[in-house]
DNA sequence: GTCCTTTCCG
């Protein structure tokens, strides 16, 4: 700015301190371009014009005087040490600062503040204690603004001792009644996250002005206490202190925290009514305030109407717009947001990254991801965590696990979305891996890791790891967290303890709606349907309210346990007693309740008469009842229009060709499986998982590698005649083209009549065993394991994709109806 | 010379 000065304007009035002194000039484009110092002559060094130097407004521009300063022999004047000193620390050059204070011979008290304030606003607070210290060695007289700049620093790196003891030597210097001081001590204590001492400190100030009325309710607003904050909002003012706008932008996050539109509505006319809604800050708050109360629209016109936005504004609109589910509008806002020559900061590129996520847009998040180097925001952590969960959502696992592995400053936040990266993408092995690679490198896990690890688990469903996490989330005090407990509902239910699952959820008081919607899910997976209603009546008088996956499970139970009029009931409810539109999944769901009850006709009406085009699921559910109901015109239809839909999964198609053998119509057969090749389509080999002894052992159907098959097969050979004596047929129709002995084999050696043989072999009798089948369990070995049940007088627990099967005493819980 | 807004993982 030096060369816009005017040598000749008159010099500032000696009175002008500098708390009343206007703020520097400002040209952001002035500071690239090369100092004109050869300009400035030495007549501006007469001693008034030293107050120039109080107009440099950068430290660059500090730097090209300093040799002048020196040349003319101005340094060791006490004007220009002080006002240098007094620039260094401002700009947080704290060594150069110290290097100038070291030199100055007999120091003030002011030089000592200065530098205290330099220390407080830019160094580690080690080091501006420190210098307190030697300030009060030298004899210096603290003031009260030092107490206010110490406590500042020790509320910002949330130092509760040293704040305590920082207040007091304050108490002894005696500043306990002075406004300014207490204020920060207030700040600090809330900063600290102890609202009630905060509190207590306020309560015994003898007067209150407006900002420390605002400390108290900021207090409060900050530590989630918004009802707290609203209500000192209310004190002040029969305090006879009008809130300010500051008291309003504090004010307005805490209504947005209890998501109260009536609160934040109220507020948004104070700030009318004094004036304040066209200030940025109180604008930018209510677009916030707005759009996390449901209010998008709302929001998006106050931030229309806004003349002046910044780059907070916008990030508050788009992350709006992320927050209520419309990435697309997100995104379209942050081109619109560049357009308009913003630059985006690290808020604004987690803000667009989650939206690309949502949406699956790896190409836009691709983008994205270029514009954040180019920025140079690539070494942020909070931002390559956000370009972890991108890459994850768009099923770009790998790419997310290069980001993590290079990021040098992983977070406890890197670690939990890698694992959950992993987790949701199916790749479960690698998400426990990280998950105790995370407590090698000495990351301690918190309740999100847990949480992102546990449904991984639960796709495992080895009731040993179960109670080993469950062991371990006691043990890092995270078991009472409402969502690790919900996690482990879920988890003891996939692992076929549903009753381990329900002492759960009965020690919860305080229950999430995930809580509710693992558990009824619980319940139905396992054919409990009667169970599953009881708790979603129960659910509906309890405070928490349903919301669409209630419903999905609640269908999905009524249809495993065949309750098709309860279901039915439900469904009706769904949409005139909550309002909810049905999703996809949800007229899936409704299919499937009524195709499996043999209602085939009624489901394929159902599904002509849906209001949105029916989708993979809905057409899924048909062709899997037609399979159970052995309709072949249905599935054909249903195929049809399911492969229109371009599935990635070849399931169906096997799907189509089992209805088609069972039909014994082989050329079909034959021609859906050509089809399928064509296609790229694969079936997934059927595998059954048992745990024994701290091992998993696989099999697949036919497999001999595992160490004990010879006698797994010869268990296995007598284990048949031993059923077939007892009754059982095998059901070889549904197998063509080789001899009847063969047939017979092939049935034999599938993967889940393996894994039980594995199981009775090597557990003592009497003991329940528990398998996992990756896909749903076929009809001949449901049928065989039936009987086994029977002679072994064993309980045989089969989780297959879709449910539980509890098979004891030759029946199945399920009642052969899956 | 104190107080204030936006953001990541469930």
């Amino acid at each position: 700015m030096l060369s816009t000065l005017n040598p000749f304007a008159p010099p500032p009035s000696p009175s002008s301190s500098s708390s009343t002194r206007p703020p520097p000039p400002s040209n952001p484009s002035l500071p690239l371009r090369p100092s004109p110092t050869p300009q400035i002559s030495s007549h501006l060094f007469s001693h008034p014009s030293s107050l120039l130097l109080e107009l440099c407004s950068d430290p660059r521009e500090l730097r090209q005087f300093l040799p002048l300063v020196i040349k003319h022999g101005l340094f060791h004047e006490h004007i220009f040490q002080t006002k240098l000193l007094g620039l260094f620390s401002r700009f947080g050059h704290l060594q150069e600062a110290a290097l100038v204070f070291d030199s100055i011979a007999d120091k003030t008290d002011d030089l000592y503040h200065s530098m205290l304030k330099g220390h407080a606003k830019h160094s580690p607070l080690d080091k501006t204690l420190a210098f307190f210290c030697t300030m009060k060695h030298s004899q210096v007289c603290p003031v009260v603004y030092n107490f206010t700049y110490l406590l500042k620093s020790c509320g910002d790196n949330a130092d509760l001792a040293r704040g305590r003891e920082i207040h007091s030597q304050l108490i002894a210097n005696g500043f306990s009644s002075n406004v300014f001081t207490m204020t920060a001590v207030v700040n600090m204590y809330a900063k600290c996250r102890r609202v009630d001492e905060a509190r207590k400190m306020f309560d015994r100030m003898p007067e209150r002005d407006s900002v420390a009325w605002n400390a108290i309710v900021a207090g409060y607003a900050q530590n989630g206490l918004a009802e707290g904050a609203l209500g000192m909002v209310v004190r002040m003012q029969d305090d006879g202190v009008a809130p300010d706008s500051i008291t309003l932008v504090s004010a307005l996050p805490a209504c947005t925290n209890i998501r109260s539109l009536r609160a934040g509505k109220s507020v948004h006319g104070v700030a009318i009514r004094a004036g304040f809604d066209s200030l940025v800050n109180i604008s930018t708050a209510l677009v916030d305030m707005y759009s996390k109360c449901g209010a998008i629209e709302k929001a998006r016109l106050v931030f229309d109407r806004m003349r002046l936005k910044n780059v907070v504004s916008w990030n508050s609109m788009i992350d709006g717009y992320g927050q209520s589910g419309d990435a697309e509008q997100a995104i379209r806002l942050f081109k619109k947001m560049l357009a308009q020559g913003f630059e985006p900061t690290d808020v604004t590129i987690m803000c667009a990254l989650h939206a690309c996520g949502e949406l699956g847009d790896l190409e836009e998040g691709r983008f994205v991801h270029e514009m954040l180097t180019r920025l140079g925001l690539g070494s942020d952590a909070s931002v390559m965590n956000s370009l972890i969960t991108m890459y994850s959502k768009c099923k770009r696992v790998d790419l997310a696990a290069e980001i993590f592995e290079c990021l040098k400053a992983k977070t406890l936040v890197s670690w939990n979305a890698m694992i959950l990266g992993y987790a949701q993408n199916g790749r479960t092995d690698d998400a426990l891996r990280l998950f105790s690679m995370m407590q090698w490198e000495n990351v301690k896990p918190d309740s999100f890791s847990l949480v992102s690890v546990i449904p991984a688990l639960a796709d495992l469903s080895v009731l040993r790891q179960a109670k080993w996490v469950h062991g371990y989330a006691i043990r890092l005090c995270l078991d009472g967290n409402i969502f690790v407990r919900t996690a482990l509902i879920d988890l003891y239910a996939k692992c076929g303890r549903v009753n381990m699952a329900r002492k759960l959820f009965d020690t919860i008081h305080e229950r999430h709606v995930t809580t509710w919607n693992a558990m009824i899910d619980g319940y139905g997976t396992h054919g409990f349907g009667k169970s599953a209603i009881e708790l979603f009546e129960e659910m509906k008088r309890s405070p928490v309210k349903p919301n669409n996956i209630t419903f999905l499970c609640v269908l999905s139970a009524c249809s495993h346990a065949g309750l098709v009029d309860e279901g039915q009931k439900y469904f009706a409810s769904m949409k005139k007693d909550y309002g909810f539109e049905p999703g996809m999944d949800l007229y899936g769901s409704m299919v499937d309740l009524l195709g499996r009850a043999g209602k085939l006709d009624e489901a394929w009406d159902f599904i002509q008469k849906m209001p949105i085009k029916p989708g993979i699921s809905v057409y899924g559910a048909m062709l899997g009842a037609c399979k159970i109901h052995k309709n072949v015109q249905l599935g054909e239809e249903a195929a049809k229009r399911l492969f229109e839909l371009d599935p990635e999964d070849g399931g169906y198609h096997v799907l189509l060709a089992n209805i088609y053998a069972a039909a014994s119509m082989w050329e079909d057969v034959a021609r859906v499986r050509t089809m399928m090749e064509k296609n790229g389509l694969q079936k997934t080999p059927g595998c059954s998982s048992i745990d024994l002894k701290n091992e998993v052992h696989t099999f697949y159907s036919g497999s001999t590698n595992h160490l004990q098959a010879e006698r797994i097969y010869a268990r296995l050979d007598r284990l048949i005649d031993e059923i077939k004596a007892v009754g059982y047929m095998p059901d070889t129709e549904s197998i063509h083209d080789v001899e009847e002995d063969v047939k017979e084999q092939l049935l034999n050696t599938h993967s889940e009549k393996l894994a039980i043989a594995f199981g009775l072999i090597n557990t003592s009798p009497g003991t329940p065993i528990q398998i996992r089948k990756n896909l749903r369990i076929c009809t001949d070995c449901h049928n065989a394991t039936k009987f086994i049940s029977q002679v072994t007088e064993r309980e045989i627990i089969v989780r297959d994709i879709q449910r539980f099967h509890h098979f004891k005493n030759g029946r199945c819980s399920c009642g052969d109806y899956w």
